[in-house]
RNA sequence: GGCGACAUAGCCAAGUGGUAAGGCAGAGGACUGCAAAUCCUUUAUCCCCGGUUCGAAUCCGGGUGUCGCCUCCA
């Protein structure tokens, strides 16, 4: 079997093949550090995680890099109103976004390298266009000559005609021409600048990614990815650059992730339709969200609503059930106990296979959600009908959960934990009543119980006690 | 205006030539003192009109609708 993605660049899904199996290079685009990061942020993160991991997963060996964009146009803007300096700001929202990715429980790539501490080699690159004729100074500026590099709007696939008929030019702005761009700005009062061959300044944004992509994973990487909004002008300008310097290929793949929607528009600062994930993590339990995001494909557009959260919760909370009764009934198994024959082990096998193919597929997360219920249901047929358990099949069960949540981390896969003393007695006194059938004790216990977040279900096999979820 | 994506049940959603996965919600049933969980059953003229084909949700053409990029934006 092999793995084949959508390359936005050939836009068509091509079979993936590193440059240096198993090593494999992949480059995404962090954030911009002058605010918390949104919802949308959060999904482009969590796809590009998920991915990652499942590239691990396939046996290869990732080597990732996310930037943080800690120098532009709005960081200065921000630390203005803010009152603070640009790198105080970008310490600032730097910490926020970590606490935020791992309460998302998205890993941080092994690189995360911030622009202004790359200042030399961003430098050293603008100079190598400068010297292949690919750049210009103007004023204190340099700009990329978009005229210049044969094969501008490749990856978007805009004619360069098109492409300049819809171009602006800011006012302040030095360039010949409305598709070129900064690489370097001249610094203005006030502002955060470096000394360089063409006078105090800083870096323009797309040249921050060329270089800092290129100074860690080489001149030719494999994976590079970002949400779609990126393909022009960003990723654009990257390849325009990358490739401008070195006549090398710079990414091997393109990948992009669709939006975010809610109201059915694209979330955005202008419409005044944000929703941090902070606000989100107020409401609801970060794992929910995760389901929620690999429940579509990540290119497809996803509408958001509280109300599409509570139907993916649902749907959540029946994998998280299963994973929780199995660790239950792993606690009373025996290696001789009937294991319902051939059929589970065979189920779980085919499970396996159909969940590597549909990742396999551009990463078909949804596809491969729909193998984890289907398998849920034989297993609960066998959790609700063999009592004891056999050890071996709930773990070759807690195994496939276990290999498809270290690629998801949508479950929480743990032992149960104990109860208080004065709980578990609680239960016990329940139990006593339903058995005397005093209905009434048995079922104020029971909401006591619940009061305090213990949730009971009296099941064929005897009272099993779980903590209620939060929010 | 240029480029592009999408349109599948009440809702979400997979599915690129062989006759519609999965989830949520609903209905009925089993189990249960009740509840919960679970299981079983049940819900689709695949936006419209043409065409190609023995056969199309899937390919082609034309509509209609929604969204996006072309400007900072994930």
């Amino acid at each position: 079997m092999t793995l084949r993605l959508y390359n936005t660049l050939t836009r068509r899904k091509e079979e993936f093949k590193p440059l240096h199996p198993p090593a494999v290079t992949f480059y995404v685009c962090g954030p911009t550090v002058y605010d918390y990061i949104h919802i949308g942020n959060a999904r482009v993160f969590i796809i590009f995680d998920v991915i990652r991991r499942y590239l691990n997963y396939r046996g290869y060996r990732v080597k990732m890099a996310q930037n943080y964009t800690d120098i532009d146009d709005k960081m200065i803007r921000r630390a203005a109103e803010e009152g603070l300096s640009v790198s105080e700001l970008a310490d600032k929202f730097i910490a926020a976004y970590e606490e935020d990715a791992a309460r998302l429980r998205i890993r941080p790539a092994e690189l995360q390298p911030r622009a202004t501490e790359h200042i030399g080699p961003i430098i050293k690159l603008i100079s190598r266009l400068e010297e292949r004729g690919l750049a210009y100074v103007s004023g204190g500026d340099v700009y990329f000559d978009t005229g210049a590099f044969k094969g501008y709007g490749q990856l978007s696939h805009q004619a360069l005609e098109e492409l300049i008929a819809g171009a602006r030019v800011e006012p302040g702005e030095r360039k010949r021409e409305p598709l070129d761009f900064a690489l370097w700005k001249s610094r203005k009062p006030g502002e955060p600048a470096w000394d360089s061959p063409w006078g105090k300044g800083r870096p323009g944004w797309h040249i921050e990614c060329s270089s800092m992509a290129m100074h860690y994973l080489g001149e030719t990487i494999d994976l590079h990815a970002g949400g779609a909004d990126l393909i022009f002008p960003h990723h654009e300008n990257e390849v325009a650059q990358s490739t401008g310097a070195t006549g090398k290929t710079f990414a091997r793949y393109w990948l992009h992730a669709g939006y975010l929607n809610i109201d059915q528009q694209k979330m955005s600062k202008s419409l005044g339709n944000v929703l941090t994930v902070r606000g989100l993590l107020e409401n609801f339990n970060p794992l929910d969200f995760r389901f929620f995001i690999l429940s579509a494909h990540y290119r497809s557009p996803l509408s958001f609503s509280r109300d599409l959260l509570l139907q993916a919760r649902s749907g959540r909370e029946r994998l998280q059930e299963l994973a929780d009764n199995l660790y239950r009934a792993l606690a009373g198994s025996r290696r001789e106990a009937p294991d319902g024959g051939e059929k589970l082990y065979s189920a779980i096998k085919a499970a396996r296979d159909r969940f590597i193919e549909a990742m396999d597929d551009d990463f078909n997360t949804a596809g491969a959600i729909a193998v984890l219920f289907e398998l849920a249901r034989e297993a609960n047929i066998y959790l609700n009908r063999e009592h004891p358990h056999n050890r071996k099949l709930l773990e070759q069960l807690l195994a496939l959960y276990g290999e498809a949540n270290e690629i998801f981390d949508i479950l929480d896969l743990r032992q149960p934990d104990s109860l208080d003393e004065e709980l578990r007695q609680m239960i016990a006194r329940r139990e006593e009543a339903r058995r005397k059938k005093d209905w009434a004790t048995a079922d104020r216990i029971r909401d006591e119980l619940q009061a305090q977040g213990i949730i009971l279900e009296d099941t064929p096999h005897g009272v099993r006690w779980k903590r209620k979820t939060d929010t």
